[in-house]
DNA sequence: ACCTGAACACCGTTCAAGT
DNA sequence: ACCTGAACACCGTTCAAGT
């Protein structure tokens, strides 16, 4: 009846876990992936990954933490997803640059919704706490800086600071992720998600322009 | 030493509660206000009340139900919020309209973090339970769409629908209010968050502008 | 060094019982 | 009609103890 006791097929005798940080961040994710945000629970997790509760304070503070290291490994697989969106296309093509940036930060967002809301959630980080997850924040916001840099290096942007470029297009791409994993915009399909997002940054990139 | 025992100086002698269900949804709100997210429980909603946590479920099905009333009440007042922004402006003032109806998204965002939270939050009425919030959600998108058509009318804007329109319109506020409550956007003060949100928006509306 | 078991003070939800 | 008290199966966190 209980299926609980027996969850792990394989009791993996008692022994060192590899990597039970490693583990216990991705059994967490997929927690979260699976039975929604609300079902991740420390308890949960440990259990998921066939190992007593009390054994994740050795790998992480407190709840806040795990989430923390969730939300710091999504920003850093957003900046490679962004990164790995222009590799090939010339550095003066910004404008399709961005695009393509903008592509892939909602693909990002679509394809990992438990990381993306985590990152974005709760306000894990106030006060300064876990750095690390400052920094993966600073380095995403940063390539877009960067893209803004050379936009405005080749005359292409309006009188704007490229930080504030930056931002801008920031906050329209993440307001799109944001409402459509909110369900409040309605996509029939990851394609015609995709699709509209292009019909709704156009404008901007339009305003944005010389 | 336990101060949760004696918290209600006012006894309120045994009667039934004028309007319970009100009380509990300022309960739950000023409970996040003042605590954050995770502080808002349904028995710590009940205690600040002055009543049995089971009385809760006389008024709310569950605690998501009373979460979704929240919402509900916070896309009302964001409505009014919007709608009382361009009160006196005529109606051709259509892009001064809209920057009122802009400053005014994110002063409610501001003012009222909480509800601004739990309205985008976690994915309530998923599958169409709570009807009242989804009509609450129709209406507040509605004015936006509204403003689009009168200022496609006049012939404001570039070839796009009014809904899409308004869709952009909303995405960008989205995403600057929700990034300023993350604190991933830093604003010195309320001022600043607003003078910087006029620079953000203003080259959308050129973008939209025909 | 890393993990366990038991304990503590909480949750959300249910339900028989009171007025 | 509206609320209470007790119960159930959970939480996050702590800590002495085991290997």
């Amino acid at each position: 009846v209980s299926q609980r006791k027996s969850a792990s097929p394989k009791p993996r005798a008692s022994y060192h876990h590899g990597d039970l940080r490693r583990a216990l961040l991705d059994a967490a994710v997929g927690l979260i992936d699976e039975r929604g945000p609300d079902a991740f629970t420390l308890r949960e997790t440990a259990r998921k990954v066939g190992v007593n509760h009390a054994a994740v304070y050795r790998h992480f503070e407190d709840k806040s933490a795990l989430l923390a290291a969730v939300a710091e490994q999504g920003f850093v697989a957003l900046s490679s997803r962004m990164r790995e969106a222009v590799v090939g296309i010339p550095s003066r093509h910004t404008l399709e640059r961005l695009r393509e940036m903008g592509l892939a930060y909602l693909a990002f967002g679509v394809e990992s919704p438990s990381h993306y809301r985590v990152m974005f959630g709760e306000r894990i980080d106030d006060g300064g706490r876990f750095p690390a997850l400052s920094q993966a924040v600073r380095e995403a916001s940063g390539i877009l800086h960067e893209e803004m840099k050379e936009g405005a290096r080749q005359g292409l942007f309006i009188a704007m600071s490229p930080r504030d470029l930056g931002v801008a297009f920031w906050t329209m791409a993440h307001g799109y992720t944001s409402l459509v994993l909110g369900r409040k915009i309605r996509a029939k399909s990851p394609k015609h998600a995709e699709e509209y997002w292009s019909v709704l940054l156009a404008p901007l990139l339009r305003g944005l322009a010389r």
